[in-house]
DNA sequence: AAAGAGATGGTCT
DNA sequence: GACCATCTCTTTT
C-alpha cells in the first residue's frame, strides 16, 4: 500500500486528475465505512472560467487555495454535495472533482444511504457518490492524507495508461477544455 | 432509450 | 435576482 504523498498532489489539477484514477477513496462516517476506486474525475484550475476560483478568493472557495490533499466540498444546485481533491501549490486555487467511484467494499452501507438501486448507480455521479460515502459540508477542508473520516489511498493499482478524455460536464464556460478523465469501461455497460 | 422538467438553497453581482 | 461542476421522476418514442 503505497502512501500518497502531498507532493504528488501539489502538481496542477489537469496533471493530477488522470493520476487519481484507480486510487481508493475511503470514508468512515456514522460508523459506516465505504471504500471505492476513483473512476472519473475533472480538473479545475485557477485561470479557468469554469472553476469556482476563477473570480478570486471567497469564503466558499477558500479551501481550494489551501494545501493540496485537502477536501473541498460544496453544495451543488441546492441539493447535492460535490467532493474535490485540492491540488497545486498553496495559493493557487485548483482542485479535481471526483465524478464517479466504483465501490469495492461497504456496499450495503452505501445502499442504505442511497436506497435500493442497481449497484452501479450508487456512486456514478458527483452528488451520488457524496451521498453514498456520507460526505457533506462538515468535511469541507478535511485532510485526505491524515487518517481522518475521509481518506485517499494508493493500493498499487496504476492509473489506466489510456484514460478516456473529454470535455467537462454540466458547465457553461470552458466547455471545450478536455479535462475530464475516465477509466475505460471493462465490459458491457448494461 | 431518450428527453424534459422540477426540486431547492447557497453564492455572488 | 440570476446562476449554478446535479439527480430523479415522468412522459414519450
Amino acid at each position: 500500500m503505497a502512501a500518497i504523498r502531498r507532493t504528488d498532489l501539489a502538481r496542477s489539477a489537469s496533471v493530477v486528475a488522470p493520476w487519481l484514477l484507480n486510487k481508493l477513496l475511503v470514508s468512515t462516517v456514522d460508523g459506516r465505512t465505504v471504500a471505492g476506486r476513483i473512476a472519473e474525475v475533472e480538473a479545475y484550475e485557477q485561470d479557468d472560467p469554469a472553476s469556482h476560483t476563477f473570480g478570486g478568493r471567497t469564503a466558499r472557495n477558500e479551501v481550494m487555495f489551501g494545501r493540496a490533499g485537502h477536501l473541498y466540498v460544496y453544495l451543488s444546485y441546492g441539493i447535492h454535495f460535490c467532493a474535490n481533491v485540492v491540488t497545486g501549490p498553496e495559493g493557487s486555487g485548483e482542485a479535481v472533482l471526483i465524478r464517479s467511484v466504483a465501490i469495492e467494499s461497504g456496499l450495503d452501507d452505501a445502499a442504505a444511504r442511497r436506497g435500493d438501486r442497481p449497484r452501479r448507480e450508487l456512486s456514478n455521479g458527483p452528488g451520488k457518490l457524496c451521498q453514498a460515502f456520507g460526505v457533506g459540508l462538515p468535511h469541507d477542508g478535511a485532510d485526505l492524507l491524515a487518517g481522518g473520516p475521509v481518506r485517499l489511498l494508493d493500493d498499487g493499482v496504476a492509473p489506466p495508461p489510456h484514460p478516456l478524455v473529454g470535455p467537462r460536464i454540466g458547465i457553461s464556460k470552458g466547455v471545450d477544455t478536455p479535462w475530464r478523465f475516465r477509466v475505460p469501461a471493462e465490459g458491457p455497460t448494461t
